[in-house]
RNA sequence: GGCGGCGUAGCCAAGUGGUAAGGCAGAGGUCUGCAAAACCUUUAUUCAUCGGUUCGAUUCCGAUCGCCGCCUCCA
């Protein structure tokens, strides 16, 4: 039974979430001016697990991940260059794309735009107006706090301590708003040359939070499973996404509220200023490769912090290896129908142990453990003798299921052995019986050259592309 | 000022009221012509500090120190 821990959740248990053999999930993706950091993609890739563990578990999963593409910095540089908003964002949108399937993301579902539902947008806010929780000001239209009870349930933020504490600043001035907590719903454009929307409540832009609300709700239905995103977003993003789409529908918003903590950098906050906001292109040109970075972000659980060094990550590279040349290896291993079955049963335990500490709460890091633990198992078996069919079959199978889920293990390159290789091995293998073994090196070393690393074993000889 | 999280071996870290997963790195060994890979053994009487509750706490409570986050459209 998967269970999440994430406090809002716990609060509305009448809920029966994922009970319909149904999942359906809205992370908030990213805002597309720029390459995203590496940061970013730790919540990308954690949405992703959770889009491939629900349909591990047999749910018909839509995943649907937002492009944020209306924000005044986008809008006004495109208005600076001269173009438009989709040619402004389009570099930005395939660098993203090209990096999540470079990082083993499967595709959403949907990957809805801001520009593409302003249409959706004034719809909610005119029915905020209509029930009164919205009020125009100035021209511009602003949600009423003051007519959301539940507002805060979810950041559990006290307003009362924060505003009276004198250190939460809310502009006051800048807007003649009822309540300083009160938030933008549509802003008014006054300049006829600037870029804006109509609407029946004005010409204006649309506020930062409406569009999450209008996206999930158009393509899951007012109520819906999961909603995932950055834990920064909690407040004020998802708080404010509650408050327009409840206050619209009069419905349960999102049943279960799941935030990626943030990364540190060797121990320090991700900033700018402190020059470690690397993007994930960054990471690549130091030579590092896409698996070891989506093992290194999933070997702690979403909901905690996690240090990235670039000493971890050089750790994970090895870890990696070593789970591809496991897989290796028992893909090649020969087997002998001896009846032994150790190792099957080390994988069903395996498989077991995966899918019960996924299921509290995606707990990554103890999947890992059940992986390393039935490479080790099975890698003990094979010192002493050959695998069944069926203990090597299992084991293969079990390592499917796990990189179904955590796609750490990567394409496994068909090792088709050229003409030119096989006769390089036979020589040298005829070699290595005569004992010349200056010769043996010698092609051992030509072969490296074409990258190609043998490895001598007791079953033979075996090679892989390095 | 308000709210929340964290502090576990050289490093990254999971976890739990009953006595510490996993990975990386290191050391020794097996295997090998040498390598590589793999395997075995090995690294925390101890989980920031000080108190308290308990038969028993790293795990619960309180205090202290340190770090991080949100309250600023930064994932």
């Amino acid at each position: 039974m998967l269970k999440f821990h994430n406090t809002l959740s716990r609060q509305i248990e009448e809920f029966h979430p994922l009970d319909e053999g149904k999942a359906k999930v809205y992370i908030c993706g990213p805002t597309v001016w720029n390459f995203a950091h590496i940061g970013n993609f730790r919540t990308f890739i954690f949405g992703d697990v959770l889009h491939r563990y629900l349909k591990f578990k047999g749910f018909d999963v839509t995943y649907v991940m937002n492009l944020t593409d209306v924000d005044d910095r986008i809008i006004d540089e495109a208005a600076n260059r001269g173009i438009g908003i989709d040619e402004m964002t389009a570099p930005y949108v395939v660098a993203f794309h090209e990096d999540m399937a470079a990082l083993n993301c499967l595709e959403p579902d949907v990957e809805p735009r801001a520009t593409e539902h302003i249409g959706e947008m004034i719809d909610i806010i005119s029915r905020l107006l209509e029930k009164g929780l919205a009020y125009e000001s100035d021209g511009s239209i602003y949600y009423r706090i003051t007519a959301f009870p539940d507002y805060g349930k979810l950041s559990k933020i006290n307003f009362e301590g924060n505003i009276e504490g004198g250190s939460a600043r809310v502009d006051t001035d800048k807007y003649e708003k009822e309540d300083a907590r009160d938030f933008a719903l549509w802003k008014l454009v006054e300049d006829p040359e600037a870029t804006g929307w109509d609407a029946p409540f004005g010409r204006g832009r649309p506020g930062w939070h409406i569009e999450c609300s209008a996206m999930s709700m158009k393509y899951l239905g007012e109520t819906f499973d999961i909603h995932a995103g950055g834990i920064d977003l909690q407040f004020p993003h998802h708080e404010n996404e509650i408050a327009q789409s409840e206050g619209a529908t009069g419905k349960p918003f999102a049943k279960y509220w799941l935030h990626g903590e943030f990364l540190k950098i060797d121990n320090e906050k991700m900033a700018k200023s402190l020059k470690n906001d690397y993007t994930f292109r960054d990471i690549l040109a130091r030579g590092f490769s896409p698996l070891a970075i989506r093992y290194l972000l999933l070997s702690v659980p979403y909901g905690k912090q996690l240090n990235f060094t670039f000493e971890g990550l050089k750790g994970a590279e090895s870890a990696v290896e070593r789970l591809r040349n496991f897989r290796r290896l028992v893909r090649n291993s020969a087997i002998e129908d001896n009846g032994e079955a150790a190792a099957e049963e080390a994988a069903a335990k395996a498989l077991s142990d995966f899918e019960s500490v996924m299921d509290d709460d995606l707990n990554t890091s103890q999947a890992l453990a059940s992986i390393h633990n039935l490479v080790r198992e099975v890698n003990s078996i094979t010192a002493d003798r050959r695998l069944s069919p069926s203990e090597r079959d299992s084991v293969l199978s079990a390592l499917e299921k796990f990189d179904s889920v955590l796609a750490i293990f990567g394409e496994d390159s068909e090792e088709v052995l050229d003409e030119e290789i096989d006769a390089l091995i036979a020589e040298r293998e005829e070699a290595r019986k005569n004992r010349d073994f200056a010769r043996a090196d010698e092609i051992r070393d030509r072969l490296a050259e074409l990258n190609i690393i043998l490895a001598d074993t007791k079953d033979g000889v075996r090679w892989k592309r390095g």
